[in-house]
Order: C-alpha cells, then structure tokens, then sequence
DNA sequence: TTTTTCATGTAAGAAAAGCTAACATTTGTT
DNA sequence: AACAAATGTTAGCTTTTCTTACATGAAAAA
C-alpha cells in the first residue's frame, strides 16, 4: 500500500468533525454503519475514529441516498466497487516492498497527512462518476 | 486564499488526534498554546480544534526543541515565517477575487480537504529547511 | 386506505475525553 | 543552593460520544 493510502485510511476524525465535514447528523452517520456501509476504527474508550476513506464513503452514500438509491442498494454498489479497487491493487501487486519499522511508519503516515495539498490546488468533485457514465 | 490554504487552517482535529499525530502529550501542546505559540479555534463547548497548520507549527517547535532552540527564540523564528509568508501572499494580491458563498465555501473547504493527495503520493520532510540552508 | 418498512429524530443514562488550575519533577543556569 | 524552563501528574468539572429505546414522517406494500 502508498504512502498516500496509508494516509487515506488513517483513523483520525471524531464523529463531531465528520458530521461538520459531511452534513450528516451523528445518527445518520451511525446507522450507516449499523448497516456495514462502513467500519469506523475505535479508540480504547470505544470512540468513532474516521479515516479520509471514511469520509469519502460517507459523502458516496449521501449523494446516492439523495438520488433515491436506499442503503441495500448502496451497499451493492460498494461491494462491486471494493472488488474493482481490489483487482486494481493485484495488479499493482508484482512489485516488491521491504517491511517499514513502527516509527518510520509513523513518520511516513504524518508527512503524507500534513503535505496533503500543501504546494497544490486542484477541485474535484466526487467520486459518482466511477459508477456512472 | 487558494481552496488550499483555507483547506489547511480548517479546524477539525480533536487533541487528541494531534497528540497521535505528533507525539506530543497534551501538557506539551497546551503549553506551546500558552505562550502563544499556536492559536487552535475552540468549539462551542471550548474544546480545542486543531488545523493542518497547527499540526505543522507543532512539528516545527518540536524539532527546534529537540535542537536547542527555546520558546522564545522558536516564537520569533514563527514570526519571521509569518512576515515572509505575508509577504508572498502580497505579492499574489493582485489577482482579482470573486466572494463565495456560505455554500460553496463548505464544498470547497470538503473537496480540497477529501482530495488531499488522493491520486498522488510524495513523501516531504518537515520544512525546517526554510530556516537552515 | 391501513399497515410496514426505511431513514432519521430525540431522549436518557453512562462513560470517555478534554478543560483549567495547581502543585511536583527534571534539567540546565546563575 | 536557588532559579527558570519545560513537562508530568492530579483533581474536579464540563463537553462529547456511546448505546439503547422509543417516536415520526414518508414511501412502499398489502
């Protein structure tokens, strides 16, 4: 896995900043996962703890909610996209990778989160266009 | 200021996500805050919300402690970056700027922020380089 | 048209995480 | 030794999040 996917999957968020990130009351955030249509991380206390990825998947289901698809029928549509993403992975699979250390994996995670954007700026709207077009 | 730089000084992460991110305990950050160091936003409760910024300075002033460096001289060298980084933002001032909606701000603030590197991966070292060279 | 189902709201009680303030400890300086 | 700077630790209080349960509005099914 990148540097940057590492990053994307690193759970960072509370629930108070997804629902400002999203829009989403915590409750809708929460039966979204009663409904497996993701699996945010926990701390020790039992908190939420949301990646990046989280968030995205979350934005994914609000938009397709608001274009009339209920949550079966989302979690088809993420079903067929995980596999998409995974033979896209495999295929990326043949090249060899040496094990990272706890701390240079710390440091690899933080420098990817912090330069995130730092010296570009680019738009981009969401990811439906994967699914339709 | 460019989708980006709006996009790192959103306050979204909790203490204790700074804590992970940084390894910095909690005594450590609120001191840093205390002498003025960084200025996290408060929620409504008064909680503190760090940016991607905040983490950024955080490093920073752990770097140059772990150099010798005290407050007081880490608190001129921000000040200095400061003045430069004004001084940048000037010398782009004479762009024209059309004002964003309430609306369109949120998206903006949430794409910049999702796309973060999303289909791109560079590693960066901190940037102590802009003070030793 | 009733009755279900789906998605969401709301409330209560408990627990985790964060807040400030105060005092303690460590390490380096005068 | 006395002091200052940076950090640790503790206490009491507040905010946020957790789960569980029940309520509601709209759409689908009967």
């Amino acid at each position: 896995m990148s540097g940057s996917q590492l990053r994307r999957s690193l759970p960072i968020f509370s629930i108070g900043s997804v629902m400002q990130l999203t829009e989403l009351s915590a409750r809708q955030i929460r039966y979204y996962e009663e409904h497996e249509l993701i699996t945010p991380q926990r701390t020790e206390g039992n908190r939420r703890l949301f990646s990046l990825n989280d968030i995205d998947r979350l934005l994914e289901i609000k938009e397709l909610l608001e274009q009339g698809v209920n949550l079966a029928g989302i979690k088809k549509l993420m079903e067929v996209k995980e596999q998409n993403t995974a033979i896209e992975a495999v295929k990326q699979e043949e090249k060899p990778r040496r094990d990272l250390s706890e701390k240079e994996l710390r440091n690899l995670l933080r420098s990817e989160l912090l330069q995130a954007g730092k010296y570009k700026s680019s738009l981009r709207q969401g990811d439906m266009s994967r699914f339709f077009h």
